[in-house]
RNA sequence: GGGCGGUUAGCUCAGUUGGUUAGAGCGCCUGCCUUACAAGCAGGAAGUCCGGGGUUCGAGUCCCUGACCGCCCACCA
């Protein structure tokens, strides 16, 4: 039997299959696109439409899959998966980074391990080991990926150390620095102590720091260049810096040192003559309002001492301990030469005073050490001109941000952005392509390996040895996945591209850029989202267009909208960390609750600007859902079983489409088909707008909610096989049955893709008209199928079910009995209800209906605005149900009383639109005539 | 120091341009093994929409203000 399936769904048993089939099937590749003979269009999707694009942020090859990575692949494969069902060619390109510090810092531990360090092995083989360990465990995050089910195209995969990729970033250098806009200069920059590298103003993290504020009493030099006995005092927190002091700076108008003007001081325990100079940078009431100067080691030193002409001293060697310059401090370590510093000063009486002093401290993003801001020569890209595009694109409106706010913050950081430090002293990573002379010393950029210096011919050139940020080549992405700069087989770039590969990236760049949407968390907005408008902007805008034009900025943008989504947390809000031991593998709550129930809880928690608390409580409510679609899939089977056997069948062909019904039939199927149209209008708009937390809620509610709880049982009862049966009725029921559960499968399957993967192809026994769910058509509503009349009749058949079963309840009787019931209804509902008996008998447990004028007196009564009902043998807690029609009756009391209110307002009724008034007042007529009758309930009652 | 977000049921969150009695899931209470599903069914209780002021015929929704929570940017020694 294909139709025997478990009865409680067991997600292990079919994920791992379904999964490794959507990869083994390349189900979600898309085909490079013919290379045009011509100019001509774009490629387009069969109906017309643009491809659907977008890149996966690549996760750090060393990464392991955390829950962050879930939220952000989950909404991505639902649109992607949602896109594609519209119809849309839907590419999304997965790939890693090769994260620079992350990966070194990783197989240095490893080296570690080993007793060796990567300087014993060497550059060559320290890298040649990364790339081996690359080869060995690199692609383990997109397995993990893979088992999610992410719909991605595995045939371009890409690693921002891929050949293609290294050519992108050695062009887009070399261009640069052509524009004359990559400079390389003696700078402060931060320096990370352990990590031996620059690293850039974003990879700095600032901690609230509990320390201390030195004041420190310089001698000052009298005319003779002796001690003249006066001090001028500095406060510091960072009395080690003294050793590299140039100068003391005070404010030009502050009248307490006007007498120093012109003046020297001796910097104590290093005794170096410096000169007081004046800059209006100092604030006079911090401190003591003087201030030490450290080119070297501060930036606002470093900037005053430009200004003043001042020399830079540097203290420190690459691992912040002191050098030379140190005295007799040298070799040691930045805070321990703190310490003997401030000791020896006050052994000197030159110590003033120390006080608290809360202040915040850099820490290097990756290790956590704390920064050093040194004095050393970097590369840098002069940020403005990309940074001037990048704006106009987003204020143009080019690219769009959701939530809104985002676009904000963008461009206030946009706005004040600095020049961006692009080296690293690291030796994983893109090396700088420049070459130094060592006879005339000066540089050569290049695109190809230099053999000769370009100035004077020298052979004697070695290469830069800094590697670039990360961030390079990752904010490149979007331009090299689709072969930027290949693109021509005449550019200078491409002289070993053949014409044939170039005219292939041609055609892939042409129809896949710009990308259409970037998914991603806030966290990196200004690391990589920033920088891929930058870059995007500045490199695609060269290319032209398909038809030869030129490509104006808003073709030119990555990307033309931005998601950005919130952080997910665990369920008391904390932010999951590795020290705090709270962090939720999900893998492992995968296996747990199945792949679905994860993405679903995510989804459905995927509210735009809150994070998420990810609640396994939540998880489990939705493996729950999932059991039960399993299980109505399951009764839809044993039924079609059913029907087989007395040759009733439901035609394939019937299918496929959007049901819809005929106006004779029944109310139950009128009714669920129209819900059906609403629900997929309600989550096609949804989804529009990035509200995936409405669209799975607003499918959840159809799925159990409607179709479950109300029209399963319902259509029992034309599921009649016997003998006397009417075939044509029941073949009817049984094929709007099967056509609404395979339509809502495809509207769920974007969301829970493995479950409706397994129920699809059980729908179809096995011939499914498609390899996948995944390539069948996304519902979608048509306006007239959305039945009103059919709407309204069954809400109000579910009120008048629903109070019969409060009343049974209210009034004790069993849940098994069947009982009569009487119902009083206006004449308007009297044939739907009459229609509705057979209805109204099974769901509230009833004898046939009896339709009355009035309920007899001496049963047990519910009012409701459009009808009554009454039940007998009224066995009521005469207390209890005082109470409760007191309340119900004050209550209604309060909405009378507030509908009056504002209907006696003469302001309401000349400003008030009509239907609101008119609401209003037939809410008063329906609350007052409910009011009076339960007032002659509880009147009855306490008699 | 500058900017942003949040505060709605016990918990986690929805609540479209202001409009008729503020919703969901989980949890809780009560009763049910009703042959698709106890990962279920049915019924129910539960809210001063953070406080204060204002605009309006009408405010959870708009404005001002205060409190608390959180985030981002800057980094005056």
């Amino acid at each position: 039997m294909p139709h025997d399936l478990p009865k409680a769904y067991d997600p292990a048993a079919i994920e791992d299959h379904w999964a490794a089939y959507w990869v083994s099937e390349k189900l979600f590749s898309v085909a490079r696109p013919e290379p045009r003979v011509q100019s001509q269009s774009q490629v387009q999707s069969p109906d017309g439409q643009s491809p659907f694009t977008i890149l996966l942020p690549p996760p750090n090859v060393t990464g392991r899959l955390h829950m962050g990575h879930m939220l952000n692949q989950t909404e991505m494969d639902i649109l992607t998966r949602w896109q594609r069902m519209r119809g849309r060619t839907a590419l999304w390109v997965p790939g890693t980074d090769h994260a620079g510090i992350a990966t070194q810092m990783m197989v240095e531990r490893q080296l570690t391990a080993d007793g060796k360090t990567r300087q014993q092995l060497g550059r060559e083989a320290f890298v040649e080991r990364v790339w081996e360990w690359r080869r060995h465990y690199g692609g383990a995050i997109l397995d993990q990926m893979k088992r999610l089910g992410a719909s991605v195209d595995w045939d371009r995969e890409y690693f921002t150390m891929d050949e293609r990729l290294s050519v992108a970033v050695r062009e887009a250098f070399v261009k640069l620095y052509e524009q004359e806009l990559i400079y390389r200069g003696a700078y402060i920059v931060n320096w990370c102590p352990r990590c031996q590298t620059a690293i850039s103003d974003l990879e700095v993290v600032y901690d609230e720091h509990k320390g201390h504020l030195w004041e420190i009493k310089y001698p000052v030099l009298g005319a003779d260049g002796n001690d003249s006995g006066e001090f001028i005092t500095v406060a510091t927190t960072r009395p080690e810096t003294m050793l590299g002091d140039v100068a003391v700076a005070i404010h030009p108008e502050d009248e307490r040192y006007r007498h120093l003007h012109g003046k020297s001081l001796r910097v104590p325990l290093v005794n170096r003559t410096i000169p007081i100079v004046l800059d209006e940078w100092v604030s006079r009431d911090f401190g003591t309002g003087a201030v030490k100067v450290t080119p070297a080691h501060d930036p606002n030193d470093f900037a005053l001492g430009q200004r003043h002409g001042l020399p830079s001293i540097n203290i420190m060697d690459d691992s912040a301990h002191m050098n030379a310059e140190g005295g007799k401090y040298a070799g040691l370590d930045r805070f321990a030469a703190r310490g003997e510093i401030v000791r020896d000063l006050e052994e000197r009486k030159l110590l003033a005073g120390v006080k608290d002093h809360v202040h915040n401290v850099g820490h290097c993003d990756r290790c956590k050490t704390v920064v050093e801001p040194r004095l050393s020569l970097q590369w840098f890209v002069r940020i403005q001109p990309l940074a001037d595009k990048a704006i106009a694109a987003v204020k143009e409106g080019h690219i769009r941000f959701t939530p809104e706010m985002y676009q904000k913050t963008y461009l206030n950081w946009m706005e004040n952005i600095h020049d961006w430090c692009i080296s690293r002293q690291l030796w994983w990573g893109h090396r700088i392509p420049a070459w130094h002379c060592t006879a005339c010393r000066k540089m050569t950029i290049a695109r190809e390996d230099p053999k000769a210096c370009a100035h004077c011919g020298s052979a004697n050139i070695l290469q830069e040895t800094d590697v670039l940020d990360t961030w390079f080549s990752s904010g490149l992405l979007p331009v090299s996945v689709f072969g930027w700069p290949k693109l021509t087989a005449e550019s200078r770039a491409d002289a070993a591209v053949s014409r044939a590969d170039a005219a292939v990236s041609r055609a892939d760049f042409d129809a896949f850029y710009p990308t259409s949407l970037l998914v991603t968390s806030f966290d990196i907005l200004f690391f990589w989202v920033a920088r891929m408008i930058m870059l995007g902007c500045w490199f695609a805008a060269d290319i032209k267009m398909p038809d030869g034009s030129p490509r104006s900025l808003a073709e030119s943008v990555p990307f033309r909208e931005v998601y950005i989504h919130a952080l997910v947390r665990d369920a008391n809000r904390e932010k999951m960390s590795k020290t705090k031991g709270n962090v939720i593998d999900p893998i492992e709550i995968v296996q747990q609750y199945g792949t679905d129930a994860v993405r679903f809880t995510l989804a459905s928690m995927a509210s735009p600007g809150t994070d998420i608390a990810f609640n396994p409580a939540r998880t489990e409510g939705y493996r729950a859902f999932a059991n039960k679609i399993w299980n109505a899939a399951r009764f839809i089977f044993m039924n079609v079983d059913r029907a087989a056997e007395i040759g009733i069948t439901v035609d394939r062909a019937a299918l496929g489409a959007m049901p819809t019904d005929a106006d004779d039939a029944p109310l139950e199927a009128r009714w669920i088909v129209a819900e059906l149209h609403a629900t997929a209008a309600k989550v096609n708009q949804s989804l529009e707008a990035y509200r995936f937390d409405e669209a799975a809620n607003t499918i959840y509610q159809f799925f159990w909610g409607s179709f479950c709880d109300w029209y399963l049982e319902i259509v029992k009862l034309r599921l009649d096989f016997t003998e006397a049966a009417d075939k044509a009725a029941t073949r009817a029921a049984l094929t709007t049955l099967v056509q609404v559960f395979e339509a809502a499968l495809r509207l769920l399957s974007p969301f829970m893709p493995f479950l409706t993967e397994e129920l699809w192809h059980a729908v179809y026994d096995g011939k499914p008209p498609a390899k996948s769910i995944a390539l069948t058509r996304f519902p979608v509503a048509e306006k007239a199928a959305i039945d009103y009349d059919a709407i309204n009749g069954m809400e109000l058949l579910q009120r008048l079910i629903v109070a019969i079963r409060a009343l049974r309840k209210e009034i004790g009787l069993e849940e098994k009995a069947v009982v009569s019931v009487e119902i009083a209804t206006d004449v308007t509902y009297q044939g739907l209800f009459k229609e509705s008996e057979a209805i109204v008998q099974k769901l509230a447990r009833v004898t046939q209906p009896e339709q009355v004028g009035g309920i007899s007196a001496g049963l047990a009564k519910y009012h409701d605005v459009a009808f009554e009902v009454g039940l007998p043998k009224p066995q009521i807690d005469v207390a209890a149900e005082r109470t409760r029609l007191k309340k119900e009756i004050e209550k209604l009391d309060k909405v009378i009383a507030n509908s009056e209110r504002q209907l006696s307002n003469p302001g309401f009724l000349a400003k008030a639109p009509e239907h609101i008034a008119q609401g209003l007042k037939k809410q008063i007529e329906e609350a007052k005539g409910l009011r009076d009758k339960l007032d002659g309930d509880l009147g009855s009652l306490s008699e």
